[in-house]
DNA sequence: CCGAGTTAATTGACATGTCAATCAATATTC
DNA sequence: GAATATTGATTGACATGTCAATTAACTCGG
């Protein structure tokens, strides 16, 4: 191997060791398999499919508390809500005790929908959690909240 | 705690606990956090950074070889090139040996911005190795590759 | 109560990302 | 070596995401 190639080498080597670099690869990845997964049963976008199981999982449920589980910005919380409700598969209430909040759920249609698409999620999800063994994925878990902390912080 | 209440706990736990999930929130934090370092000392958009973080280390460089490392979509690294390039930061010759390709490197500007920015976005990454020991650290690199390779299959 | 401040949610304007179609150069096959 | 396929890169049309400003409802100190 020439020196040039194997300074490239390095240069590669070092860029693919960073964390930011990892991670950003390896979420194009997993939005990828999951938009194929979705695109296969329905006609729900990532974010949408995002709201949608959270919703389903929490209902009822705020925008709000959506918003803070999820890390999902609030424009984009609120957009896909709509467009979810749009489509039919889940509706809305306000508050009584604070109108200001409204607590959504999954219509009849939604459930339908869900129950035909969740069994695929759910099994890419074990797919992925196949990977490891139970002690591996506690180990990962831990390190990524760890990190996550970190990743909060706005001084760098 | 009413029963209700655990019942939402329950599902907040099962939610939080799916790795694509926690992988979501990490990256959207990763890239607030990288977004606010590169904002405060350029006008560089995040992707604008990746590419021109990727030519300054591999010059010269083919989108090609930007698109595989990264796997940043092809359009993305053309679009951003094409910023980087009308900035005045990178430029390209064509590769005499082949013609459809461009070679990628930084104009005497652009690596003086790489001087003035790269300290920074080294400190962030330096801050975010901290978090783990040597031992952790080559854990979760091994641990994400081997997720990645799972994430990429397509039957799923 | 009432007005300043806060909070939940939405919207408008704009930036960025995605996908399919295209273009130009090269490789392959006959 | 002409026709066809493949590859690297870009572009156009469109979808999606971001950020700041707005709206509506609530809180609370005076």
């Amino acid at each position: 191997m020439s020196s040039r190639d194997e300074t490239r080498k390095n240069s590669t080597d070092r860029i693919s060791g960073a964390l930011p670099f990892r991670f950003s690869r390896l979420i194009v990845k997993l939005n990828a398999q999951a938009a194929r997964t979705l695109a296969r049963a329905s006609d729900l976008s990532l974010n949408q499919w995002r709201v949608f199981y959270l919703v389903h999982n929490l209902q009822p449920v705020t925008s709000k508390e959506i918003i803070e589980l999820s890390a999902i910005d609030a424009a984009l919380v609120s957009r896909n809500a709509k467009a979810l409700i749009e489509k039919g598969l889940i509706t809305f209430v306000r508050n009584e005790a604070d109108n200001r909040e409204r607590l959504l759920s999954l219509t009849p249609a939604g459930e339908e929908l869900m129950e035909e698409l969740e069994p695929n999620m759910k099994a890419r999800r074990s797919f992925l959690d196949a990977t490891f063994t139970e002690d591996e994925r506690e180990t990962l878990i831990n390190l990524i909240l760890r990190l996550e902390k970190r990743a909060g912080r706005d001084d760098f």
